[in-house]
DNA sequence: AACAATAACTGATAAATGTCATATTTTTAA
DNA sequence: TTAAAAATATGACATTTATCAGTTATTGTT
């Protein structure tokens, strides 16, 4: 038998905190546990949404490809996030592609027992309303980063992102193991040119790597470099 | 005597038209209405807001300053538009200014009107919500662009998007002015590079141009630099 | 109308980044 | 385990974009 989101830990992290009893428990009788494996889809760009996933577990990236066939990461959704919530509540097709970058487990929970509560609880739309504010706040900042420093300042900030973010392993590796292809796409620049960045890095003593694997090990440098000194 | 929300169209076009008459009272109350002069702030990065803004006539660009002492404009918010609503509802400082392209005339509507209609009417809260979901879209294609598209091609699709969105006027130049400067912000590059292209495109008859003004001469050519031929 | 101040423009050059070609390493799967 | 495939790495070069310096045009002010 499945767990139930009345039980699940991650709801705390989530806007699905803001339902009432009852709410959660039809939430958790509509809802469907998948495993998604690395490289696999969650949905494509284009595609209509029938619900939101809830992430338990694992990584995934919500990229765009753009015409010259390059894709574009524009935000990685981790453990108590929901995805798909956007095209949901505008009732749009997906503008974004999610894929899992590490073994993922999701509940995929319909949108009729999204919508609902939306218009029933306006505790939960507050609250949904209130982490779109934080995605759209971050969305701006990216905008800036992208359009007024250069590429090892972003690459450098990337790093220290999924330092804070995913944290480190034993070993002091970067737990989240990006390819450097993916690496270049939530920097927007070439892949070349973020292998050579990483190269410098590591030749500078900023960063030491093992495979893909990124370890840091001069933080308050790439700090500075992020800072633009 | 000022003139009412319940009466005003603008309203029609953003989420307090979702209010109830009793709501909309509330807020026609205690509302300001405001002249801003074209180069005056409504606010700055950093502000703690006390309220939003409803633009009622002319453009106001949304900006963040840079490290290196550059703006970029995330945003040009016009007619309709309701400005400073993030803030508010996350509760934190602004992360980007205001300031005023053109004379703009906008009512101050203070927060606890706002705040108070968004625990009370869900339908409210949602159409907000919807309102948000649509920028935040729009923010992540900004992301695409501006990462994958060279200047030429951002330009190009600038003077489509003042086009589109402002019109143009009596003798065909884009009713939006906006100095080249701000054309450069929007873009993300430098003056220099801006007017350069500018210039380019003059030459090549894409645009014609009469002081800071800029008129769309030849349109499916600026489209086709766009997508990329 | 004349002046100052600001913005627009142009050229020369430097710096950053992308592209293509190819070598090397790592990972995957038979 | 080993061959094939995929990813990483590096060099050479082209292209794009930024920077600096200086000129011309426009705008606003007395």
């Amino acid at each position: 038998m499945e767990s139930r989101c009345e039980n699940c830990i991650i709801r705390q992290f989530n806007s699905l905190r803001a339902m009432s009893k009852e709410e959660l428990q039809q939430v958790s009788d509509s809802k469907v546990t998948k495993k998604v494996k690395k490289g696999e889809h969650l949905f494509e760009e284009g595609e209509k949404l029938n619900g939101v996933y809830c992430v338990r577990n694992g990584v995934s990236k919500l990229s765009k490809l753009s015409a010259n066939g390059k894709d574009q990461i524009v935000k990685l959704a981790t453990k108590g996030e929901v995805i798909g919530q956007r095209s949901v509540i505008s009732e749009e097709h997906t503008n974004l592609s999610a894929i899992a970058v590490s073994d993922m487990e999701v509940c995929f929970i319909p949108k009729e027992s999204i919508n609902h509560t939306l218009q029933k609880n306006p505790n939960f739309t507050l609250e949904v309303l209130r982490h779109m504010a934080h995605d759209l706040k971050e969305a701006d900042d990216v905008i800036v980063n992208i359009s007024q420093k250069t590429v090892k300042q972003r690459i450098a900030e990337a790093f220290l992102y999924l330092k804070n973010n995913f944290g480190e392993d034993e070993e002091g590796f970067l737990a989240l193991t990006l390819s450097r292809e993916d690496i270049s796409n939530v920097v927007g620049t070439a892949t070349e040119s973020a292998i050579r960045i990483i190269s410098e890095f590591k030749k500078n003593g900023l960063i030491h790597t093992s495979g893909k694997r990124i370890g840091i090990k001069n933080e308050r440098k790439l700090l500075e470099m992020v800072e633009g000194f």
